[in-house]
DNA sequence: CAGCTTCATAGCAAAACGCTATACAAGGGA
DNA sequence: TCCCTTGTATAGCGTTTTGCTATGAAGCTG
């Protein structure tokens, strides 16, 4: 007993509207149109839907019932095209954001909270991963776009990515550090204190290597490794550890005042954070406005990030 | 951008199958059918639903969303068509019984849930009326059947009446009722005594000028009125009164030993109880059965009745 | 790269759907 | 009671949709 959905639907109308022409005229139709199928449903149910020679036109019990599923097929009808509308209006949907970890915690994830603000009705589903398994992410279509640092060299084809800051990374520790007490900062001063390696795979990994060599530490002192951004930042403020940050990481945690930055130069990596995109592809609208956030979000922090570090690291 | 709830369900169909002809399959089509109303959806929506060149066919994200307002249609259409299947089988739907209060509080509330225990997705409504309103609830299709006690006379064109139990009247009165003591009751006994009156309307109402006449009470002596069955029975459990009751009712009762009856024979109205139905008009299959469930029920109850009555009343 | 599987397209027939015009039936008022 | 208004059913017709079979194209797999 399979019946028609469409049916069903103008059952439905028809009984909330309180009679065939003004449910037909809600559904767009015309009369005779919604008569016809009336009849025709009722013909296929083999049971009277209607009671019969009555002018306010009353439905029997299982008119009622078909009724109700009649609505909830409309109404879900309706959902679908109110989801299509949000979607390409970037009001509704999904957006599926892969990145680095530190990045994501310090400073993606409160981006993702004003951005709900904003749009309450987008669910974003946020993963942790690096370069490699973001290319292969998003060539398979699993996330929508990837907030990771690269250098412009490393893009691949198929692929945009759009800077939203310059890679910059600083040695962090905890505020009452002894080396803070230090008026000049030599290399050999920071070869005395353990180190934080940041998680495996991760780009902070060979800058952590980078830098190390230059301050000439041969070999790593590591103390601490695998942790999460709250994990290193514990881990930061219990110890005199040091550790490779992005300068963008340790501004996020400015008013926690737990961590702080070793005013000495080290070797910056030839990157940029940004976010990383297919060019082909299905692109989702609210993804697009959520890299758009992202980006206007930078615009306006970039250079109070600059003016932080100008001041509070050099006191400049 | 009205969407075709058609499509929409295929679209479930095949994400939920895991391929096209599958889904098909599950709808009873051929994979080309499907293939072509997946097109359709997409050209409509305007967005690709399909990542394009993917073997196991994977969806994009508002292909997801869409296809989960499909399950909800197929849903909904699946309900329909189990409404219909068990509006017809009669294990499924609403009955809707109307019927005299004392006699529904009595017995046939009982029925109903033993009714419910064989039918569990039957609802059953019940409401409290009399003749009059029962014929014009009958005719307006407000209720499926009543239950009521008519005299074969009052039967209307148009209506069709199965009865259940001959009525039958006994004096009723609580178990350590003075007059109980007597060992041949008379008359004039019962005048010394405060009387109940049912509710008004009711067909009991009548039956008992019958018997305060033929007891030679010029005017009643009414001490109590309006309450329902429970109300009654807690009023004369607690007082001399007595109160002219269906003996069905009291042995109803029997177990709470609240109630018994008064071995005294009064005039019986020629009246039965029954079930009252329209003969025309939609039948539901669920209503005759709950009518072939009364029915049997109170085939097998008639003479567990009759000798209660027997035994316990007149002693025989 | 050959073969298998899976999806897309073509072409055609039947059914469904929509419309306008019109007939019919039920209530309401004179 | 009769007629008029209002609302529903039917007729007839053209267009669209839906189904099918046959066949082509594209990924995956060994």
């Amino acid at each position: 007993m399979k019946l028609n959905e469409r049916h069903l639907m103008q059952l439905a109308a028809v009984l909330d509207a309180g009679g065939v022409s003004e449910g037909a005229a809600m559904l767009g139709l015309t009369q005779p149109a919604v008569s016809r199928s009336l009849a025709m449903l009722e013909a296929r149910v083999g049971e009277p839907l209607f009671l019969k020679g009555r002018r306010p036109l009353q439905a029997t019990p299982l008119g009622f019932q078909l009724a109700a599923q009649g609505r909830t097929i409309i109404t879900a009808s309706r959902k679908a095209s109110d989801a299509v509308q949000g979607f390409m209006k970037g009001t509704k949907g999904v957006v599926r954001v892969g990145g680095v970890p530190f990045f994501m915690d310090a400073m993606i994830s409160r981006m993702i909270g004003e951005f709900q603000k904003l749009e309450p009705e987008v669910t974003v589903q946020q993963s942790y991963m690096n370069l490699p398994e973001m290319v292969a992410a998003l060539e398979s279509n699993q996330i929508d776009l990837g907030i990771v640092p690269i250098g412009v060299l490393d893009l691949g084809p198929g692929f945009e990515f759009t800077e939203i800051l310059p890679g910059r990374n600083v040695v962090a520790c905890r505020p009452d550090h002894p080396l803070l007490r230090n008026r000049r900062l030599r290399a050999h001063d920071l070869t005395s204190f353990p180190w934080v390696a940041p998680l495996p795979g991760s780009p902070l990994m060979s800058d952590l290597q980078m830098i190390l060599m230059s301050i000439g530490m041969s070999d790593l002192n590591i103390r601490y490794s695998g942790g999460s951004l709250m994990s290193v930042i514990n881990f930061l403020a219990e110890t005199d550890a040091l550790a490779v940050l992005p300068f963008s990481v340790v501004f996020a945690q400015r008013r926690e005042n737990r961590v702080t930055v070793l005013p000495y130069e080290i070797p910056q990596p030839s990157r940029s954070l940004g976010i990383l995109r297919r060019v082909s592809g299905p692109r989702s609208p609210a993804a697009e406005r959520f890299a758009g956030h992202v980006t206007t979000a930078f615009e306006n922090l970039k250079h109070i990030i600059k003016r932080h570090e100008n001041a509070v690291v050099w006191g400049r």
